[in-house]
DNA sequence: TATGGGGAAA
DNA sequence: AATAATTCCCCATA
């Protein structure tokens, strides 16, 4: 740093523009402290090699003020981290937005229980929200000059309208209590295992709940993958003791929170039930998928439009909200929760709910809605606090761009559009580089990952390793994975077998030969779930191969941002550095990462 | 109670 | 935007 005071600090890491992108530079010594101040309140938008694009917006900067940060502490940061003076508008802006959180309160009207108040102590702004073209269609009618009245039943819908609007409302309104149903956090585990809340886990739960008062029980924990989200959930029904429904991505991630529930509270599993394609039991706390949630009945040929049908005609199985006095609803991974959740949960609002994800970025952009109907964020952690104490290693992860051969390079500029990505992703030079990653990584527990199945065919009997694809029963998985658990097959070819999610074993090692089209958000999810540092110390990899100048290497940059996202250190290397690039394997755990594999 | 086909999702 | 594989749901059949 230079002398305070001066203009320019030119060793700083940030570049604050006056559209409110921010530039942070990655090799920057000072990087890591500020992408820990920055993912606080401002959200990644790019992240190539050397330069990450964050964008500072409305919403991220009401979510850090719901998460408890001031104006000052987001300038405070960003003047330490920046090279040039912040500009002037960008000043403004966090001020205004900061000061807009909570300018308007909605709360209870004492003698209308049908009637909601929105009221402020800026009377002018009220005069201006009742004319609002969002928000008009919801006000009954003006209460006093500090109040607007609208319909209780509204009032996610009313949340919406003033997120729209330019001015969130804190929700003060309350909530039911629920079915009393009394559980307890085990000091031991079924195995007989200590086990321990962490603190942050514990604070997490704590500020969401806030003290059971309304200013609590509605809103996001973002915690990274492996950071024990469930944990958070479980802290947070010890707090709530009622009946809860769970919303789950997947059935195989029901059955974990049933099997952690278990395991790490006072319940009886008969008080646990499963609601999915397969069981349909409702019990105090029931785990429900957001799949069989959103499952429509078929639509007769003659009915084309679902308009004169309400929710739950479309939606039969909605009816599982109704079907207990629910205190509490937990949505798991609220990043992918599905869109007609989202209509059902604003008719939800007097019900206490909790978001977990690692993100609150979706692919689909509808940030707004998680702020609006689940709530705003209510607690993170950096990334460092949480890879100082060890509770998260992320792996580092590797693009490895790879040339296309003459031939194929050939077959490649003349082929037609759709027919480029096969081409580019099964490049056969890319089974040269595995052959040296495989060897670098000699003794490792590694997961080779694609989604074209005639080339992981092709892998598999090359090397003579086993291959799960879709069509693999589930007790041949199950006998597979476990071989791979005991080390008996250190390598296992899988196609991209849902989600991962079938307990899939932990591995330290994933080459990804060709990526999928799906949502880069869940490959980055996965990879979190799979890739675990081996014993203690030992570095998790992560190698993607793309061939060069294709549009193979063009989708890699979605997945880039997501797994900036995520926490994940993201290096480019080159085939011909593999391996000398790579830092040795014994002394993976102390190399900090920096392959040093520049182009 | 288990199995398989069809369809939708994302 | 496009693309391939896979899951999960329901329902029909045994």
């Amino acid at each position: 740093m230079t002398d305070e005071g001066a203009a320019f600090k030119l060793d700083a890491p940030l570049i604050v523009q006056g559209d409110k992108s921010v530039l942070l530079e990655v090799n920057n010594p000072h990087y890591e402290e500020a992408r820990d101040h920055l993912a606080r309140f401002a959200e990644l938008e790019k992240s190539p090699e050397y330069i990450h694009t964050y964008r500072i917006t409305p919403l991220s900067l009401w979510n850090a003020a719901a998460a408890g940060m001031t104006a000052e502490m987001i300038i405070e940061g960003l003047e330490r981290y920046a090279k040039y003076p912040l500009p002037a508008n960008v000043l403004v802006d966090i001020y205004d937005a900061l000061s807009r959180y909570g300018r308007v309160r909605l709360v209870p009207d004492p003698h209308r229980p049908d009637r909601l108040r929105l009221v402020s102590d800026d009377e002018l702004l009220l005069r201006e929200l009742a004319v609002n073209r969002h928000l008009r269609p919801f006000i009954v009618e003006q209460g006093g000059p500090h109040t607007l009245l609208v319909p209780a039943a509204l009032r996610g819908h009313v949340k919406q309208a003033l997120v729209k609007a330019g001015y969130p409302a804190e929700d003060l309104v309350g909530y039911v209590r629920g079915e009393a149903l009394p559980l307890a956090l085990r000091e031991r585990t079924l195995g007989g295992e200590p086990f321990v809340v962490r603190d942050y886990q514990r604070e997490a739960a704590a500020v969401f709940w806030a003290g059971g008062s309304k200013a609590g029980g509605a809103g996001v924990v973002v915690l990274p993958c492996g950071a024990g989200k469930t944990i958070v959930g479980m802290a947070v029904m010890a707090l709530a003791q009622c009946y809860t429904l769970i919303l789950t991505p997947s059935t195989v991630a029901a059955r974990q929170w049933k099997a952690e529930l278990l395991d790490k509270t006072t319940l009886d599993a008969s008080l646990i039930g499963e609601y999915s394609g397969q069981r349909k039991e409702i019990r105090p706390v029931t785990i429900a998928t957001y799949q069989v949630l959103t499952y429509r009945k078929r639509r007769k040929k003659g009915q084309k439009l679902d308009n004169n049908l309400s929710l739950a005609e479309i939606f039969p199985n909605f009816a599982l909200f109704e079907q207990q006095n629910w205190g509490l609803i937990i949505y798991d991974e609220v990043h992918l929760l599905p869109a007609p959740v989202f209509r059902i949960t604003a008719e939800l609002q007097a019900r206490r709910r909790l978001g977990l994800t690692a993100t609150l970025v979706r692919e689909d952009g509808r940030e707004e809605d998680v702020f609006s109907l689940i709530g705003p964020k209510k607690y993170d952690v950096p990334w460092r606090e949480l890879e100082r104490y060890g509770w998260i290693a992320p792996a580092i992860c590797y693009e490895i761009r790879i040339p296309l051969p003459r031939e194929q390079r050939l077959a490649y500029v003349t082929a037609p559009r759709r027919r480029k990505y096969p081409i580019a992703a099964t490049n056969p030079r890319k089974l040269e580089v595995l052959d040296r990653l495989l060897a670098h990584h000699r003794g490792d527990h590694i997961l080779i990952i694609g989604m074209y199945l005639e080339q992981l065919q092709r892998v598999a009997q090359r090397y003579g390793f086993p291959l799960i694809t879709g069509r693999t029963p589930v007790r041949e998985r199950e006998r597979l994975f476990e071989a791979f658990r005991r080390g008996e097959a250190p390598v296992l070819v899988v196609s991209k077998v849902a989600n991962f999610s079938i307990d899939l074993p932990d591995a330290n090692v994933a080459i990804q030969l060709s990526g999928t089209f799906g949502s880069r958000q869940e490959e980055a999810q996965r990879l979190g779930r799979i890739l675990r540092p081996k014993a203690r110390g030992g570095q998790a990899h992560f190698y993607t191969l793309v061939s060069r100048e294709t549009i193979d290497q063009e989708y890699s940059a979605n997945r880039q941002r997501f797994l900036t996202e995520q926490g994940y250190r993201y290096l480019i290397l080159y085939d011909h550095e593999i391996p000398q690039a790579l830092p040795r394997v014994e002394e993976a755990g102390t190399a900090a990462g920096k392959a040093g594999g520049d182009g």
